[in-house]
RNA sequence: UGCCCGAUAGUAUAAUGGUAGUACGACAGUUUUUGGUACUGUUUGUCUAGGUUCGAAUCCUGGUCGGGCAACCA
């Protein structure tokens, strides 16, 4: 039985169409510019307008809007694609705004003729401050009455190459005293002499966003062209163009973008972070990008779980991203199998239990699942334990190893720890326990009720390898209002590496980007860019919910 | 100080003139061979002042606060 989930503005707007009417089957597309890579702000975008055509029918376009050569690169057509099919997402077209440059052109070229253009000599400068302001007009462009000959012909030219760059401006004449300063004669085209990565040297005009992308909306007939809030001041001119050129009337309609705590949402500012080697590429895993959180760990299904939690609404909003760590536990818990790690290892020995002898323990993979399966995992008389499982002078509240307390060895036997040895300045070297007899998993006193379960490894089968732990990368919450600059808030321990954790032997079997609970301690993922067979390298995920940190962080 | 958009628990998001609900968080508890999971309970909200109405989170008006708009960026 599905629940009845209530829907936002948009799922309304189009139930609303699909009602009256007015489409038969509804058009979306996503159309990122190949400028960098996708990060969770588009995740936000891409499930809303796939999930838009997924729940109404109808078909989603992915459409580069590859408008300004200079910042583009197929390094970033790529990655998109990999990371939107990853998403698992599958768009119907393959487009690319410069596939429609000709097509634009002569659009151009139809408003010249209908006296709605017109090329403009004026510098940069010139225009900007003709522009006026929010609360005075500007003035017309003493180029603004050409005719309608003289603009074709100077437009040509700009097309074959006879302008510099900047010399000359293709611009729609709409009014200089428009109340929306987007409306105050807008650029369509500027001359770039620059090599674009799918149309060559082709082109020297590029057109601008305004006269690209509602137009390609309208070429793919576009019904629901979905966009975040700062274009809502384009959407009149978006509509101008439309009807000015009669072409098919896609809408825009504009939602709130995603803002989440501890994260930088600015691509510009990310690729910062990239070319100053802050961090270690796009996908660092530390990075909010699609491809990062991947090799962090993330699942495709929780991050489209977030997606559909957090909503999709006109208000500016900050999302605690402690809710897209939920959504990674909520999924990993009942898809992960177990395993123990023992990150800071302190030896336990188990003083009656013969040496040399191996004792093959049935650990259940994962829990939540119907049909339970098992692994192996050997039990010896010496064994790590976490260096944080054992206090010898231990407050009545915690559960773990100390002196004449009985603790559970996760999948073995209930312990008794009798006594502890030192070295010559008070470190504790090792711990030594006995076994409670038949309380191995199964036994006859295996049900006893014992305070606390660790996890352990044996020493003689233990592996290595090297964990990775990740932090926020900011240390400020909300980075849009703090003073100074974003990289004053670099985490400086963002990144913790363990080089040699002990892991059980069954983890030696792991492939590319398994995923795994390791017992008490998190959800890790196998790195596929740093691990070899000599050599595990593990990413954490996310921790586990932790509320005896919590407990002792009241105690503060 | 022109125009546009917005304002509901700590954070998001519903209620579309008729009982302010849900999730995450927080807090308390139950269960547990993970101090995990699961489950139960508690907590906290309609920016403000008027108006319309039998009845307003919802409609109207004024105010306040937040965001956006003057790139040859998208």
């Amino acid at each position: 039985m599905a629940e009845e989930k209530s829907l936002n503005f948009i799922e309304e707007i189009v139930e609303e169409d699909l009602k009256s009417g007015k489409y038969k089957e509804i058009v979306t597309r996503f159309p990122p510019e190949p400028n960098g890579y996708l990060h969770m702000g588009h995740a936000k975008s891409i499930c809303l307008n796939f999930g838009l055509t997924e729940k109404y029918g109808g078909y989603t376009n992915l459409r580069f809007d590859d408008t300004n050569p200079v910042k583009e690169d197929v390094e970033y057509v790529d990655s998109i694609k990999e990371d939107v099919q990853w998403l698992g997402f599958q768009w119907k077209n393959e487009y690319y705004a410069s596939d429609y440059f000709e097509q634009l052109y002569n659009f151009a070229v139809s408003l010249i003729k209908k006296g709605l253009a017109y090329v403009d000599d004026s510098t940069a400068e010139e225009i900007a401050s003709g522009k006026g302001t929010p609360t005075t007009p500007g003035t017309n462009s003493p180029y603004r009455d050409r005719t309608i000959e003289e603009n074709l012909r100077l437009f040509q030219e700009m097309r074959d190459g006879k302008y510099k760059d900047g010399e000359k401006v293709l611009r729609a004449k709409i009014d200089m005293a428009a109340i929306n300063m987007h409306m105050r004669d807008p650029l369509m085209y500027r001359i770039k002499h620059a090599h674009h990565h799918r149309t060559g040297d082709k082109w020297c005009i590029y057109p601008m966003y305004d006269f690209a992308h509602g137009q390609s909306d309208s070429i793919e007939d576009i019904t629901h062209s979905v966009c975040t809030l700062e274009f809502v001041p384009h959407r009149e001119l978006y509509d101008w163009f439309i009807k000015s050129l009669e072409i098919f009337p896609s809408h825009q309609y504009e939602f709130a973008r995603l803002n989440m705590t501890y994260t930088m949402m600015s691509k510009r500012k990310l690729l910062q972070l990239v070319n100053d080697g802050v961090v270690d590429g796009w996908d660092d895993p530390r990075m909010p990008t699609i491809s990062a959180l991947r090799r962090r760990g993330f699942t495709p299904e929780s991050i489209r779980e977030f997606c559909n939690r957090i909503g999709v609404a006109k208000r500016d909003n900050l999302i605690d991203v402690g809710l897209l760590e939920f959504c990674a536990r909520e999924h990993l818990n009942r898809i992960t199998d177990r395993r123990m790690v023992v990150f800071d290892p302190i030896k336990v020995v188990i003083t009656d239990f013969p040496e040399g002898k191996t004792e093959w323990m049935e650990g259940e993979n994962n829990p939540e699942v119907e049909t339970l399966t098992f692994r192996k995992i050997p039990f010896t008389r010496e064994i790590y334990i976490e260096r944080e499982d054992f206090m010898e002078d231990a407050p009545s509240k915690y559960f773990r190893m100390t002196p004449g307390k009985m603790v559970r060895l996760k999948s073995a036997y209930i312990v008794n720890c009798d006594s502890v040895e030192k070295d010559a300045d008070g470190n504790i070297t090792q711990v030594n326990c006995s076994l409670l007899p038949d309380s191995k998993s199964g036994g006859e006193n295996a049900n006893i009720k014992v305070k606390g379960t660790i996890h352990w490894v044996s020493i003689e089968h233990a592996k290595k390898a090297e964990l990775r732990l990740y932090d926020r990368l900011f240390t400020e919450a909300n980075l849009d209002d703090a003073p100074g600059e974003f990289k004053d808030y670099l985490n400086l321990h963002s990144l913790d590496i363990i080089p040699d954790a002990y892991i059980e032997p069954s983890l030696l079997d792991a492939k590319d980007d398994d995923h795994f609970q390791f017992i008490r301690k998190g959800y890790f993922v196998l790195d596929r860019k740093h691990s070899s067979s000599e050599k595990l390298v593990f990413n954490r995920t996310v921790t586990l919910k932790d509320s005896w940190a919590k407990e002792l962080k009241k105690g503060e």
